[in-house]
RNA sequence: GGGAGUUUAGCUCAGCUGGUUCAGAGCAUCUGCCUUACAAGCAGAGGGUCGGGGGUUCGAAUCCCUCAACUCCCACCA
C-alpha cells in the first residue's frame, strides 16, 4: 500500500545510492557526445552548508541534470578551496585552545596542524551536498591545497613574473604592533573613538617666515614624516603659496607646498600634511607627487630615530608629548575633540597601524583586457545581463592586484632572496641556487644563504585557475579531460564575487589557454530571510539547510529555494517556500496513487479528446520550459511545470479521465496517462531529482541501471491550438455551471465540486461542438 | 563622495524593441466543502491611479525629464 503522504525518506537515500553504485554522475570525455561542463564554485574548507551554497548548487545540478538528459557527456567537478584567511584563523582559534601560540610554531609544525584540521573538516561540506541530491562526479572532487593545484599556482607566479606581469611595490598593510604581525582586512574592527584633532601652524620658508601654514591632524606625533602639505589647487586662501616651502615645526625641515584636487577644501583647513610612510591615501599622493616615504614607527609603534626627537616613545605616548612640545613652541591654534574611526585588531584589540611593507603585485591594466573584449561581446554571457555595466566599469578602473599575504596557510611564494634582500623567482630552492650562481655568477652561493619569502599568495590567486587546474590543464596542458572538458559551459555564483572570482577567472582563461573558461555565468542572488536582511550567523536568522531537508525533503527544499529565485535577484528565504515545495511533492505523489489503483480494462476505444487536449498542453509546456532554460530563468521554467503539474493535469485532465469509483479504466487512456506521466516527471526531474526517479521505476517495470537521470529530456511535440483554445471556453464555462450551481444550490451542496457526470467524457465532443 | 540598481495586488515577483496575454502569476486573505488520489487537499471569490509629478505620442506599466524612497558595490576622508 502506498502511503498517502510522500515521504522523502523513504526515497532519497535509496536513489542517491543507486545512482552513485551505477555510476550515473561520472563522467569520461566521449568524442562521440558534447560535454557540459560546469566546475563548482569550491566552498571553503571549512564551511559549512548554509543557504547559499543550497541556492547555489541546486541551480548548478538543475542544469547538470538537464544537460545529462539530453545526452550530453555532464560532468560537475567538486572539490573545496583552502581559504588561507579563514582556515588559518580557525587553526589558529583551535591553537589557542590548547594553549600553542602560532609563534611558537614552525611553518612545518603549522602545516602538521593545518592539515589535520582539513582532514578532519574538509569533507564535511561535500557530505552535505549530496544530501541536496548534487549529482557531481565525486570522483573528481579537488582542493586547491594538493599537490597538482599548489604547482599550478607557483608555475603562473613564474610564468607572469618572466612575462614582465608581477613586480614588488609598496602596500599599506593593517600592522598590529602589539602582536608584530600584519592582519587581514577582516580581522580589523573599526571604532568609533574620540579623538583629538589638532591645529598646527607650519612656518612658511624662503622670503615668507612671517606667514605661517595651518593644518588639522589627529596624528600629530607623524608630523616628523610629513614629506609634504597639499591644498586644493582652486583654494583661493593658499594660491600664493603654490611652490613654496613649509618647515615642520620641531625638527624645522622644509617640505615642498603642492597642490592636488583631492584635498577637499571645507575640510579642517584645506590644508592637509602628507605623510606618506603613515596613511593610505597619502601613500597614493605621494607615489602621484614622487614625495619622500620616511617611515618613523618601529614594529613596536615606537617613534624610530628618523623621527629625531621623542626616539624610543610609544606613539600615543610621544602623541601626548608632541602636542605639548608643540603648544610650548606656541604651534598650536586650537585642538578640537573628534570622533573618528580607528582600526583595532580582532586579536589584541591594539590600535591598528597603516604600514608600508614590501610585496608581489601583478599588473592588471593589459592582462584584462581580453577578459573585458570578451565579455562585451557576448562571448561570455552574464544571466542576467545587467551586471555587463558594472563588469566593464570595473576593469576599466582596475588597480595592480596585490598578492602578497602574510599568513602561512596557502600556496607560499616562489621567491627567494640572497641575504641582500635580491630576489631570486625560481620555483624551488634548488633552482634558485643554480638560477643565482649561473646568472650572477655567485658560485660560492649555497642553499643556506637563501630565503624563501613567508608570505603566501591570495586566496584568489589559486582558485583563478581552477576551471583550468580541476582537469589538470597547468601539469599537462595538452590531456584529455582539459580538451574535452575546457571551455566550460555555465558558471553559477554570486555576484559579490563577480569581480574577486569570476573576472580573474576569464583573464586567467585567456592569459594561460588562449581561451574563455566558461561561456555563461549565471549569477544568482544573495539569499536574505524574510525580512529582506542578510542570512548571518550573529542574526541567527539562517536556518540549518540539513534541518530543512529533513523536514521538507530534498525536493521540496529544491523546489523553495528555487521558487522565487530569478536570476541575479536577491532570493527573500521563507521556509513557507519549502512548505509548498513539499506540498508540491506530495501533489505528485498522489496523483501517483491515483493512477497506480487504476485497474485496467482491454476496449477498443479511441482515446478520448480530453488526451489530445493534455498531449497538446504537454507539448506546449515542453516548448516554453525549453525556451525559459534558453534564457537561463529556471525560476519561471519551474513555475510553468509546477501549473502544468498542479492545474493541467491533476486538475483538468486526470479529473476527466478517471473513471468512477471501483471502475477500471480502458486501455488506451491508460497508456496514454502512463505515458504522460512519464514525460512529466521527466521533465521535472532536473528540479526534482528524487520523487521523480521514485515515481518514474515504479510507474513501469525498469532494467538494471535504468535510472530516469539519464533518460531523455522529453522534447516538444505538435500543439493544437485550436483544441487548446476551444477547451479554455469549456472550462470557463464549467466555472460558471459550478458557480450557478452552488449559487442556486440546485444540486446537492455535499458535492459541488466533482465534475459532473453529464460533462464527463462522452459528452465532450457533443458540448465542445456547442461552442 | 563615486558607481550600479530597484519601486506593479497584503507579500515575492513576471510583464521584450510603446497597441489583443495588459493590468498578470504564485503565496497570503475570504467563502463553501473531511469528497471514494491528495485538508500538505478541492471548488470559488475579492484585491492594484503600475512610487509622485510632468512630457513625447493617436495611444505609456513600457520611452524622456524631474522629484521621492529604498538596496547593493567601491572609496571612506587630514
Amino acid at each position: 500500500m502506498i502511503s498517502k503522504t510522500y515521504n522523502p525518506r523513504d526515497i532519497e537515500d535509496k536513489w542517491y545510492s543507486y545512482w552513485l553504485q551505477n555510476r550515473h554522475f561520472n563522467s569520461k570525455p566521449n568524442p562521440d557526445k558534447e560535454p557540459y561542463t560546469i566546475v563548482i564554485p569550491p566552498p571553503n574548507v571549512t564551511g559549512v552548508l548554509h543557504m547559499g551554497h543550497m541556492l547555489n548548487n541546486t541551480i548548478q545540478d538543475v542544469l547538470v541534470r538537464k544537460a545529462r538528459m539530453e545526452g550530453k557527456e555532464a560532468c560537475w567537478v567538486p572539490g573545496t578551496d583552502h581559504a588561507s584567511i579563514a582556515t588559518e584563523a580557525k587553526v589558529v582559534a583551535m591553537l589557542k585552545e590548547k594553549g600553542i601560540q602560532k609563534s611558537d610554531l614552525t611553518r612545518e609544525e603549522f602545516y602538521k596542524y593545518a592539515w589535520e584540521w582539513t582532514d578532519k573538516y574538509g569533507g564535511i561540506i561535500l557530505q552535505q551536498l549530496r544530501k541536496l541530491g548534487a549529482s557531481c562526479d565525486w570522483d573528481r572532487t579537488r582542493f586547491t591545497m594538493e599537490p597538482p593545484l599548489y604547482d599550478a599556482v607557483i608555475d603562473t607566479f613564474i610564468h607572469l613574473y618572466n612575462k614582465g606581469y608581477i613586480y614588488r611595490g609598496h602596500r599599506m598593510v593593517n600592522w598590529d604592533p602589539q602582536a608584530k604581525t600584519t592582519v587581514s582586512d577582516e580581522e580589523v574592527i573599526t571604532k568609533e573613538v574620540m579623538s583629538k584633532l589638532v591645529y598646527i601652524h607650519y612656518q612658511i620658508a624662503g622670503g615668507l617666515e612671517n606667514e605661517s601654514i595651518m593644518i588639522a591632524t589627529v596624528c600629530p606625533e607623524t608630523i616628523m614624516a610629513d614629506s609634504a602639505i597639499c591644498v586644493h589647487p582652486d583654494d583661493e586662501r593658499y594660491q600664493h603659496l603654490h611652490g613654496k616651502k613649509a618647515l615642520i615645526p620641531l625638527i624645522n625641515r622644509e617640505i615642498p607646498i603642492i597642490t592636488d584636487e583631492y584635498v577637499t577644501m571645507d575640510f579642517g583647513t584645506g590644508a592637509l600634511k602628507v605623510t606618506p610612510a603613515h596613511d593610505q591615501n597619502d601613500y597614493e599622493l605621494g607615489v602621484k607627487h614622487q614625495l619622500d616615504i620616511i617611515d618613523i614607527l618601529t614594529e613596536e609603534g615606537k617613534l624610530n630615530e628618523k623621527a629625531q626627537i621623542l626616539v624610543g616613545e610609544d606613539r600615543f605616548v610621544a602623541r601626548k608629548k608632541i602636542i605639548k612640545l608643540l603648544e610650548e613652541a606656541g604651534h598650536i591654534e586650537k585642538i578640537e575633540d573628534y570622533k573618528s574611526n580607528v582600526g583595532h585588531s580582532e586579536r589584541t584589540n591594539a590600535v591598528i597601524e597603516p604600514r608600508l611593507s614590501l610585496q608581489w603585485f601583478v599588473k592588471m591594466k593589459e592582462l584584462c583586457q581580453p577578459a573585458l573584449e570578451n565579455v562585451l561581446n557576448d562571448n561570455i554571457q552574464l544571466h542576467p545581463p545587467k551586471f555587463k555595466n558594472t563588469y566593464r566599469i570595473w576593469i576599466e578602473n582596475i588597480r595592480d592586484w596585490n598578492i602578497s599575504r602574510q599568513l602561512w596557510w596557502g600556496q607560499q611564494i616562489a621567491v627567494y632572496y640572497l641575504q641582500d634582500g635580491t630576489p631570486i623567482v625560481a620555483k624551488t630552492k634548488r633552482e634558485a641556487l643554480r638560477k643565482a650562481q649561473h646568472e650572477l655568477q655567485l658560485f660560492a652561493l649555497t642553499e643556506e644563504d637563501l630565503t624563501q619569502d613567508p608570505d603566501v599568495v591570495d586566496t584568489w590567486f589559486s582558485s583563478w585557475l581552477w576551471p583550468i587546474s580541476v582537469f589538470d590543464g597547468f601539469k599537462d596542458p595538452n590531456n584529455e579531460d582539459i580538451n574535452y572538458y575546457y571551455p566550460t559551459n555555465d558558471l553559477v555564483t554570486a555576484p559579490e564575487i563577480l569581480f574577486f572570482w569570476v573576472m580573474r577567472m576569464i583573464i586567467a582563461g585567456y592569459e594561460f589557454r588562449g581561451e574563455l573558461p566558461f561561456k555563461n555565468v549565471y549569477l544568482t542572488g544573495i539569499v536574505r530571510d524574510a525580512k529582506g536582511r542578510k542570512m548571518s550567523k550573529s542574526l541567527g536568522n539562517s536556518p540549518d539547510p540539513l534541518l530543512l531537508i529533513d523536514q521538507y525533503g530534498a525536493d521540496g527544499v529544491r523546489t523553495g529555494m528555487l521558487f522565487s529565485s530569478p536570476a541575479g535577484n536577491d532570493l527573500l528565504f521563507d521556509e513557507k517556500l519549502c512548505e509548498q515545495g513539499r506540498n508540491f511533492c506530495n501533489k505528485i505523489w498522489n496523483a501517483f496513487r491515483l493512477v497506480k489503483g487504476w485497474t485496467v480494462v482491454e476496449t477498443q476505444n479511441a482515446v478520448p479528446l480530453s488526451v489530445h487536449w493534455f498531449e497538446s498542453k504537454l507539448n506546449q509546456t515542453i516548448a516554453e520550459v525549453h525556451d525559459l532554460f534558453g534564457k537561463y530563468r529556471l525560476s519561471d521554467a519551474l513555475n510553468v511545470i509546477y501549473k502544468l503539474i498542479w492545474d493541467d493535469f491533476c486538475s483538468q485532465y486526470l479529473e476527466m479521465v478517471k473513471p468512477e469509483f471501483g471502475q477500471p479504466i480502458d486501455q488506451a487512456t491508460f497508456e496514454a496517462t502512463i505515458n504522460f506521466f512519464e514525460r512529466i516527471m521527466a521533465l521535472t526531474h532536473p528540479f526534482m531529482p528524487f520523487i521523480t526517479e521514485g515515481i518514474w521505476q515504479d510507474i513501469r517495470p525498469r532494467g538494471d541501471k535504468e535510472s530516469l537521470c539519464v533518460a531523455e529530456f522529453p522534447k516538444a511535440g505538435a500543439v493544437n491550438q485550436a483544441l487548446l483554445a476551444n477547451f479554455e471556453v469549456f472550462f470557463e464555462v464549467l466555472t460558471n455551471v459550478r458557480n450557478l450551481r452552488s449559487s442556486t444550490k440546485i444540486s446537492a451542496p455535499k458535492q459541488p465540486c466533482r465534475l459532473p457526470s453529464e460533462l464527463k467524457i462522452g459528452s465532450y465532443t457533443g458540448l465542445l461542438k456547442v461552442f
